[in-house]
RNA sequence: GCCUUGAUGGCGGAAUUGGUAGACGCGCUGGAUUCAAAAUCCAGUUCUGGCAACAGAGUGUGGGUUCGAUUCCCACUCAAGGUACCA
């Protein structure tokens, strides 16, 4: 019987699918294991051969577990919302829920093939209404709650009310310092509720304010940093504005702090830990409050009383400037300010003299994106604005100048300038002559700022003579005396926008009563989608739910209605934008527990007993992104005492990505010049022949060094005359499908010529009658040609072939080239390994009870212990190898044993189980070899009583020797000098020293 | 610039705490089988010299520690990923 892949897997797929064999039970005395991989969205391409890496390695340790008695939760679903889908729906109009339906469909046949072993009746999927309905239900969670820093937890909102009943918001203020206005019992109480409500959104963890955000008019939405290129949209290329928009927003601030202690109990790996330390950018400092003088006190160079301003030179209320610093030992060199252009005092302060200069800095800067801004570091700028404020120490007037050089969204949005401490400080400066005071002892400042912290500070008044940490320190003290600032930490990290222009994603369960939001309480949720004509914005700019015509909220009915409604006075607008992707993402972890509950977004009971993800499986990409938000709404249900942790994946792991063989043919263009009445032709040059014209070319032209080399005609082409005048042009890489190349780079010229209609009447030059392509490993990606689809795969090798290549080709965290010519390799161990178990007459199922030799024995145990070790490791490469020499062993020990095949048929069955299931069943067992215990390492099987000894001579190996393993270092020492071949390395010589390591090397020094 | 990761044959990669570098697989070369091919099997395959035994070199570069370094330390080069006027 031969090796009959294709039915074999297609059984056992449809075994394990009636039996439901892979169910995780919310009940178990065996102890719980949690595995989960990042869940896709599915597009419309399908899965290539990159997708299921990760699915495989977490399937592999999944099924591992399982042998190893614990209850395994391996789940899989769908983060189904999405732009694609959106931007299909807009060129076809079809729903997204169809497309999405359908793509879902194409990547669960896909996966099935494979043979995972997911639970599918925990199936989530993000745009689901009775998954969203507790999305919706979360956020309302945040919006009712508030972070208390003194208890360092989230807190309900209405606690915060009767706090600000009893006490105003005097020391809530100074434990959240944060600015906002403070308010006493009494003044609360008069507030009427409107206003009430617009304090209270300082506080929610989810609120609505004027966000500035890079609005791109042309897709009609608010796009992230990363999704802008160069000041354009990276989609499309439409141009890019900034502009104030009311969005909703997570206080995902509230938590970093948390956000980083976190990471230290978690087992992550460091660079991914990194990034998210870098970008939650915590730095310690100091806040200062510098007071801006009136436009009419402009003369003398000193404040005075120190310190004090006068009433008559001081400004209005509210213009003083708080700025943040690292380095506030460096105060005594401050010599000028810089305020972003978008700060919201510029226009305050700016004097009547420098108006219009300062207006047209800023509308200058304002048409370059901030991401712009910071990539051109080069060019400096900046504007005087005619103000000046007082130096907290020396009572110095100092010039407040605007720069896009400051940031408006980090810090303050403005910095004291210490350009003698400060690089960019320091261009500032010297571009426009202003002042640079050196605060620093012996230290020359005269073509660069001095960022070196160890540095003394001097001319600095009471810290002068200072060490700058001890600096820090007084000037902290010294600022918190006077009461105009105080020791500050501050984090890069920003509050997280939650709001998008688009269709679909999950709608806010929120409608707007005199233009305040309003929350719709969970008896009413799910708030489904409502349908649309266009998934477009409306030609007045709003959100494409702006479209809908059933879209308003009847707040006694409790229920969606016609937007004609409206003005009835108990029909409110709902809101019309919906959440980003991230939201659906943020918490499915725990959905997957008890994935049909319809009364809770997951009972206790399964949460208590599921816990958190033992092993989290995806890519580096989502650092920064899901694996901090969903951190961040980890922790706050924790608070709410929601899920039993504050952390849900003890261990992640970032697979690494497969790249693509790119296959390149090479066209020759001709001078245009000298064809432009011609019809333009295509000719393509094999590769290695291109490469030896490049080269002849660059020594004819190194011959002709002087002579313009312009008419070779190297290929021969110029017979016909028509090509006479041809003058070299280059030669163009153009991506060809890798599907038209075979396995020694030769590409099928007429399924080439096929593919495009400018392919057809092409010409290729050969070499050997073939024409070779360069290869070039990139990304694997639709637009490189370079997609390995894995149902081709299936079809020709088998799942269990692939998933075993798949681990083969190198360490998982690694990125790796695909190149689908090795395949054989593991392939041909699995028909080696069906012909251990099939040695009968023809081929059929033949093993012996008799007892294994010694020999059979080792080669088993060395392989059992050898796969428990790369498991624990994640290394599943070696664990394929290992089973290669496993079997390589057996065939050559003609082994046919029971007890030898049994258990290597477990071992296996992780990394290919149907070929693993068929053995099982043909070894005579009734039940699935998922419930199979794993065969356990016994050390006696291993233990040798000799070592090939590895002779070395200073440090140089020669040659081994067999010694036993019971002899002392000396008798190891006495053998090997009285052997003849070490007498004759020697050559008379006598050894300096003699290293023996029993059972490891014998190394001579002579 | 900063942070992180990495660099080993023609290729993917292996080498547990420093102890025989190149496991395993691909590819390649030769052979068996076959009318032929596929499939299968056997042998060889880091480089240089040599028929061979063997000798020399060798894990990005340069230094160091050590009896002994792919492994540890210092400096550098290159590549990939992240991040960026972060005050």
């Amino acid at each position: 019987m031969r090796y009959h892949f294709n039915e074999i897997e297609a059984k056992w797929q449809k075994y394990w699918s009636q039996n439901q064999t892979f169910k995780a039970d919310n009940n178990s005395d065996k102890p719980k294991y949690y595995v989960l991989d990042m869940f896709p969205y599915p597009s419309g391409a399908g899965l290539h051969v990159g997708h299921p890496l990760g699915y495989i390695a977490t399937d592999i340790y999944a099924r591992y577990m399982r042998h190893k008695g614990y209850n395994v939760l391996h789940p899989m679903g769908y983060d189904s919302f999405g732009l694609p889908a959106e931007q299909y729906a807009i060129q076809t109009g079809q729903h997204p829920a169809k497309t999405t339906e359908e793509n879902i469909n194409t990547y669960r046949r896909q996966l099935d093939q494979i043979g995972f072993s997911f639970d599918w009746s925990r199936e989530v999927r993000t745009s689901d209404s009775n998954y969203y309905k507790w999305t919706q239900w979360i956020f309302i969670q945040l919006f009712e709650s508030y972070y208390c820093n003194d208890a360092k937890q989230a807190r309900p909102v209405s606690e915060l009310e009767e706090v600000f009943n009893a006490e105003g918001n005097y020391r809530i203020n100074a434990a959240a310092d944060e600015n906002i206005e403070t308010f006493t019992a009494e003044e609360w109480k008069n507030y009427s509720e409107k206003e009430k409500q617009e304090i209270l959104a300082k506080y929610r963890l989810t609120y609505l304010s004027e966000t500035e955000v890079n609005w791109c008019p042309d897709l009609g939405t608010v796009l992230a940093n990363d999704e802008i290129v160069n000041g354009v949209s990276e989609r499309g290329g439409h141009p890019v504005v900034r502009k104030k928009m009311k969005q909703w927003s997570m206080r995902i601030t509230a938590y970093a702090q948390r956000l980083l202690d976190g990471l230290d109990k978690i087992d992550w790996p460091q660079p991914l830990k990194d990034s998210q330390i870098n970008w939650i950018g915590r730095s310690e400092g100091a806040m200062v409050k510098f007071q801006i003088s009136s436009s009419k006190f402009q003369n003398s160079e000193e404040f005075s009383p120190l310190g004090v301003m006068p009433e008559g030179q001081r400004g209005e209320k509210g213009w003083d400037i708080d700025v943040f610093t690292t380095r506030p030992d460096t105060i005594f060199g401050v010599s000028f300010m810089t305020l972003a252009p978008e700060h919201e005092l510029v226009s305050k302060i700016t004097t009547d003299e420098y108006k219009d200069a300062v207006e047209k800095y800023i509308e200058a800067t304002s048409k370059r994106s901030e991401r712009d801004r910071m990539a051109d570091v080069k060019t400096i700028s900046g504007q005087f604005t005619g103000a000046y404020a007082m130096h907290p120490f020396t009572g110095k007037k100092i010039p407040v100048w605007i720069g896009d050089y400051v940031l408006a969204s980090y810090g303050t949005g403005a910095v004291m300038a210490v350009p003698c401490g400060d690089q960019r400080d320091y261009d500032f400066a010297k571009h426009f002559g202003i002042e640079i005071p050196n605060i620093f002892q012996d230290i020359d400042i005269s073509e660069n700022a001095c960022e070196d912290k160890t540095a003394v500070i001097a001319n600095s008044d009471f810290i002068s003579g200072m060490p700058a940490k001890k600096a820090i320190k007084r000037i902290i003290y010294e600022l918190e005396q006077k009461g105009i600032g105080k020791g500050k930490i501050n984090y890069r990290l920003r509050d997280a926008i939650f709001s998008r222009q688009r269709y679909w994603g999950e709608p806010f369960p929120v409608y707007y009563k005199d233009g305040m939001p309003q929350m719709i309480d969970l008896e009413h949720l799910p708030l489904t989608l409502p349908e649309v004509e266009k998934y477009l914005p409306t030609a007045d700019g709003k959100p494409p739910l702006g479209n809908a015509q059933v879209w308003a909220w009847d707040s006694v009915e409790n229920r969606v209605v016609s937007n004609e409604e409206i003005d009835n006075k108990t029909v409110f607008p709902l809101e019309l934008n919906t959440m980003p992707g991230w939201a659906g993402s943020a918490w499915y972890f725990n959905r997957y527990m008890d994935a049909d509950n319809s009364d809770e977004f997951a009972g206790k009971e399964a949460l208590e007993y599921w816990k958190d993800v033992d092993l989290y499986l995806g890519g580096s990409e989502h650092a920064t992104g899901h694996l901090l938000y969903s951190r961040f709404w980890q922790k706050f249900m924790f608070d709410k005492g929601l899920v039993p942790v504050d952390e849900y994946a003890k261990k992640l792991i970032n697979q690494g990505m497969i790249l693509g063989t790119s296959a390149f043919v090479y066209r020759w263009e001709y001078n245009n010049e000298v064809y432009t009445d011609e019809p333009k032709k295509t000719i393509f040059v094999s590769k290695n022949l291109m490469e030896d014209i490049i080269k002849e070319r660059s020594s004819i032209a190194e011959a002709n060094k002087e002579k313009k080399v312009e008419q070779v005609d190297l290929l021969g082409l110029s017979d016909s005359g028509e090509n006479q005048d041809a003058k070299w042009s280059h030669f163009t890489p153009i991506h060809a499908d890798v599907s038209f190349v075979n396995a020694s780079n030769e590409l099928d010229i007429e399924a080439f010529k096929n593919w495009r209609p400018e392919y057809k009447d092409a010409q290729f030059v050969l070499e050997d009658g073939k024409y070779i392509v360069g290869r070039e490993v990139e990304k694997m990606s639709k637009s490189k040609y370079n997609v390995v689809n894995p149902d081709d795969i299936c079809a020709d090798y088998g799942a269990d072939t692939l998933r075993l290549y798949e681990m083969f080709l190198g360490p998982l965290e690694q990125a790796k080239p695909w190149n689908t010519a090795g395949i054989t390799g593991v392939h041909g161990f699995l028909k080696k390994m069906w012909k251990l178990y099939h040695g009968g007459n023809d081929g059929a199922f033949f093993v012996s009870d008799q007892e294994p030799t010694k020999e059979e024995l080792k080669t088993l145990h060395k392989t059992i212990k050898k796969v428990d070790e790369d498991i624990a490791n994640f290394s599943f490469n070696t664990s394929v190898s290992s089973f290669m020499i496993a079997v390589n062993e057996l065939t050559s020990q003609k082994c046919n044993k029971r007890a030898i095949l049994e258990p290597l048929a477990v071992i296996v069955s992780p990394y290919a189980p149907h070929i693993a299931e068929e053995l099982w069943g043909e070894l005579g067992n009734k039940e699935s070899i998922s419930t199979a215990d794993f065969p356990i390492f016994e050390e006696k099987y291993l233990v040798e009583s000799t070592k090939n000894y590895p002779i070395s001579f200073n440090g140089k190996f020669r040659f081994t020797m067999e010694l036993s393993l019971d002899l002392s270092k000396e008798e190891i020492e006495k053998e090997v000098l009285v052997n003849e071949r070490v007498q004759e390395q020697l050559a008379g010589r006598i050894p300096k020293k003699v290293i023996v390591v029993p059972g490891k090397i014998v190394n001579i020094v002579g």
